[in-house]
DNA sequence: GGCCAGGTCAAAG
DNA sequence: CTTTGACATGGC
């Protein structure tokens, strides 16, 4: 994989026109491992209500979470969609990590990156995108996250057509400095041009920072 | 009312 | 191996 120069000068825009995006929008590592499975194909203020109504039960916390009825976490959830669904995902991931490190879950970010990786994608219902987004924000390892948003973005300039998900995650990290903090923004900030300018339909190309990138 | 949202997995073709 | 369908709520 060759690296793509471009790419750090799209970051470098992105930063100048948006600033900084403060992400992940969560608290605590648990808080943001939950989120991560909650956002999965859904709008993020449907997960807010979900972990409102988690943190007012009391259940962001591990132990506590796992012990949850599979019935009552669902009902908890039920504002971000899929709530039988992810329900079942986030005990299986929760139940995979006590497994393997009981209550300190955490222990899993202290691994090798690749062996974190693989112990996370374990769990059904965890991809590839929810596995990096635990890594990267929720235990601060470089593990960069490629999301919908990302495939538009560069596919609109022409860039990384021919990729899948692993093969644009691999061009990221071929091209950038190996820095969590710039794996944090640069992500943050291609979900805020999605949402902003790079829409699925209406396209605001006019004044969209990233025009003339690539070409 | 239709379209969309920070995916993933299993079953068809 | 590639494509398709199921899973679901809430905002615009």
């Amino acid at each position: 994989m060759r690296p793509e120069p471009r790419l750090l000068e799209l970051h470098d825009r992105l930063l100048a026109a948006f600033g900084p995006q403060h992400w992940w929008p969560g608290e605590t590592p648990l808080e943001i491992m939950v989120g991560a499975v909650l956002t999965q194909n859904t709008n993020w203020g449907n997960v807010e209500r979900a972990i409102a109504n988690l943190k007012a039960r009391g259940a962001l916390d591990f132990a506590v979470l796992r012990g949850l009825d599979l019935a009552e976490l669902a009902e908890l959830i039920r504002p971000a969609g899929y709530y039988n669904l992810k329900a079942a995902r986030l005990r299986n991931l929760l139940d995979l990590l006590h497994q393997h490190h009981g209550d300190a879950w955490r222990e899993v970010f202290a691994l090798p990156l690749a062996a974190a990786r693989e112990r996370l994608l374990a769990a059904k219902g965890v991809g590839p995108e929810t596995a990096d987004s635990i890594l990267l924000y929720a235990g601060d390892q470089p593990s960069f996250v490629v999301d919908a948003y990302t495939f538009r973005v560069l596919g609109r300039h022409g860039l990384g057509q021919d990729l899948d998900y692993h093969g644009l995650r691999d061009l990221f990290l071929a091209s950038l400095p190996t820095e969590t903090a710039l794996y944090n923004e640069f992500h943050a900030l291609l979900v805020r041009l999605g949402k902003e300018y790079c829409k699925k339909s209406r396209p605001r190309c006019e004044t969209c920072p990233a025009r003339g990138w690539a070409g």
